[in-house]
Order: structure tokens, then sequence, then C-alpha cells
DNA sequence: TGCTAATTTGCAAATTTATGCATAAAATTA
DNA sequence: TAATTTTATGCATAAATTTGCAAATTAGCA
């Protein structure tokens, strides 16, 4: 029995018993105390069971990978990107945004699609980086941690410098008479700087956001080519936004 | 029988069973052990099975997960990154190459290093994000999608321009008489940047990069301040170079 | 086809790893 | 506190592996 083949039995062991003896499993496999031990170490050091004198628990709440990107409200983010596929073309300019609606907009986009696209976003640059056709640009800077961007002066510049076909721009709040609005106020510089980069831009706002206010302005309605959001266009919540003239969908 | 088929037999055989022994492979096959274990290697390193001492196992449940990066020899790079720890301190300006050696090693750093740290890859960035002290910076660029780190003209003029205490350096070939060498030329002169914008640099290889030769130089041994392995400084494998004068840990 | 170069394979020596045992240290229990 | 149990550590041994080298095989090419 090769060590490997023993640890995956003592992993699996946990799916019968709550705790393992050091001694009970050495007599069960036949093999000494000793090698118990040291598995029980290594499986200890791997962060996966919890050794304790006499024997050893599993290590229930593995720390979530930092990989693992939470999406909450996926079934509306996925709502609003299938409609926002509409607006790609190969061969477009894009810059993409940051936020989870752009990244459940990036997980849709064909596998085959080509374009060169900008972003800031690591998540959304590792979910594209997965397309072959796609050029892909990252723009870099002093990474905001929370949110996996980059923001600041650098990433102004870089946007100062290009021009795009479009731009899907994450919205924190979206307000019939304030227009865009976020939180931030450096965020709120990056977003008008890509809006200025962009032909067309395209806001991809969740039911959530609809009517919120928040300190620093993006830009009002009027500079907006669509609002996408997961509602029905008819809906009521977003009845203001059609009759303001503003292309919803 | 050649080597392709014994490769296909293999994986083949890990559909019927979850693990090979290299002794019984080898009476099954009628050739000796060390061409099996040849074929593991090879394999391993493909990242198509898990070697360990004594046999193989499948590789199996490769994550779709975008974000989760498979880390090919994770044992050995942990042990690298182990050793590394020993040259971080508080305050330092860090440059982090990429690859999957120090992507295990930003995994060891303690959850409070403060520090500034410029890198260029994407999943240590995504890594180091989780650090509230360590202020980062992304530096932009044309992605490469493979490796994804940005490459090209923007990352060498924002290297160009910083200075830093320590680099990282991930390599792919280290050789007693080329030093190190890339198989790409783009990296290769990246890398070329992140040497001379470092006051130190440390070389990160596992054992499996030693003596191998690319077609690009990045740097003599003479530039590293130390090359950190998994193996012990004493192994013969590292032997010249320790006789070359170099700080091999 | 025949020749050369490169790759592959098996062998042997050196090295590493896994394992069990003895003993000392630490933790638990009474 | 003392007695008992469990664990850590160093060491010995056997098995597995690495590595350099030479022979054998394969591939490339005139």
């Amino acid at each position: 029995m090769l060590k490997r083949e023993r640890h995956q039995y003592i992993m699996n062991k946990f799916q019968e018993v709550e705790k393992i003896n050091t001694i009970d499993l050495a007599l069960e496999l036949e093999i000494s105390e000793d090698t118990i031990r040291r598995d029980f170490n290594e499986l200890n050091n791997k962060g996966l069971i919890n050794k304790v004198y006499g024997g050893a628990f599993l290590v229930k709440d593995k720390s979530k990978n930092v990989f693992d990107i939470n999406i909450i409200n996926e079934d509306k983010k996925i709502i609003v990107g299938q409609k926002a596929l509409s607006f790609l073309s190969d061969g477009q300019v894009i810059i993409m945004s940051g936020g989870t609606t752009n990244l459940s907009f990036c997980k849709l986009i064909p596998i085959d699609f080509s374009a060169t696209i900008y972003t800031y976003s690591l998540p959304i640059a590792m979910q594209l980086s997965q397309h072959p056709n796609i050029e892909l640009i990252f723009i870099g800077g002093k990474l905001q941690k929370k949110a996996m961007v980059t923001i600041g002066i650098d990433v102004v510049q870089v946007l100062s410098k290009i021009k795009a076909d479009i731009c899907f721009l994450g919205v924190s709040s979206i307000d019939e008479n304030q227009g865009l609005t976020e939180m931030g106020y450096e965020v709120s510089v990056v977003k008008k700087e890509m809006i200025k980069a962009s032909g067309k831009v395209i806001a991809m706002a969740t039911s959530d956001k609809i009517n919120g206010k928040m300190m620093h302005k993006v830009c009002g309605l009027e500079q907006l080519h669509a609002v996408i959001t997961d509602l029905n266009p008819k809906s009521p919540k977003v009845k203001n936004f059609v009759d303001a003239g503003l292309n919803v969908l």
C-alpha cells in the first residue's frame, strides 16, 4: 500500500467515522503507529485533518479557494449577460469594466469570439484568457484588492490613449435623475475615462442597482447607448428609463 | 513497443485501475523499471498523472474552473517557497515574476506581511490580493494567455522605471554554463529587465529545471544572489552551482 | 538503401524515501 | 504528583528513485 493510498484511505474513512484513533488504524492496516502518525502529520500540515492527542478529526470548513469568485445573484447576471451578447461582433475593440455582472457576461461569450478587449479586472482577464481569438490587454496599476481591479492614475492614463468601439460598463447605481453613480471616487474617475474612450456605452445593471444613489457621479443617462437589466423592458421599474428615451433591454 | 504506445497504454490502464505500481507495470510489459519511471516522469510533468514513490495515480477532475490553477509538482514548489520565505522582510519593494513556483511561494507568505509587490502575473496578483498589508501593483500589457502573464513593450517600459529591493525570478531552465535561459524571446526580455530593476535576484527553480538549455538567454549565474531548489544544497545535482560560488539553498 | 545523428533503453552506483524500532519527551489521567 | 499513554526524534534498513553512461534502437537524410 503506497503512502498516497493510505492518505486517501484516511480521508475516505472520515466519511464513516468522525474520529480516527492512531492505534486502531495501525491495527486495521497492519502497519506501525509511527507511520500512521507521520501520515496524520502530513495531512495535518496540508490542512486536511486536525490532529489531536490519540488520533485525528476531519477539517470540515476547508478555507475556500482564493480564486473562487462568489457571484451573488448569478442567475440575474446571466440574464443580463445573455442580452448583452447581441452587442458583440467580431473584430471589435472592447473595454470591459470590472464587477461580477461583467464576469458573468464574459463566461457567456462564445469561445471562438474574436476581438481586442481591454480590461482592468483580474477575474475578467482570467476568464477571457480562455478565448484563443481574443487579444487581451490588461490595464495595469495599483490594485484595489477587494474588487480585484486596478485603479488610479495609471489606469486613467492608459484609457486616455485608447479608442474603443464599445464599452460594457458595470454599474454600482443607476437612477433616473442622478444617472450612474459610484461609491468610490477613483472608480468614478476611471469609469468616466472609459466612457470617453468608447463609441458606445452599454450599462450592465441587475435590478437591485436601479434607483440607487451614491456619492460620485459617473455620467448622465444620455451618455448611455443602452441599459441592460434582468427585468422585462416593460417592467414598471424601468419605465422611467424607457420614458426618458433610453434604450432599455 | 514504442514510448508513445506505452504512454497510451498507461493512460488507458487508468480507466481500469486507480493506481499503477512501477514494478508491476515493468513486469507486465516486460521492460525495465527505469523506463516505466521515465514514462511516469514525462506524464507527470505534462500534468496527466501524479507520480508518487512506488507508482502513479491519474490526475482526475481537472476542474473546469478557469480560476483553478493546476500546479504540477506542487510538493517540490512548496519546498522552494518555504526556503524563499527567509528572504522576505517587511517594507521591501519586491518584483514577483510569474509561474507556478512563485504562485506556490505566494501562498506561503504570511497573511500580515507588509510590502510593495510588483507583478505581471494574473494568478499571483489574485493570490496576493488576499494580503491586506501588501501594496500590489500590476504591470499591464498584452496578455500571454497560456501563462496568464502580461508581456511585451509595455511591461518592459514599466519595469525600466522602477527600482526594487529584491526579485523572485521563476526560471524555465538553469544551467551551469548557460545560466538562465527561456523558451520565448519576449519573456527573456522581460526577465532581463526585472533583473536590472532589482537589487537582489533570487532564482526559484525546481529540480527538473536544472541543466536545461533553451533558446534565449536571460542572465548568467553571476547575476543571481541565490538559487533556491527543492534539493538539499549538498546534493550532487547542484554541486556545480555551489562550486561556481553561487549561494544555493 | 546505407549512413549518421538523435533518441531510447538498460545497467550500476549514488542518493533519497519510507518504514519500524528504541528511546526520550510530552500530554493525559488518576 | 506519579503512572500511563501518546508522540517526537534519531537511527537502521530496505525499497524506490535518480543519474551518468554505454549499448541498442529509431529517425532523418543523402
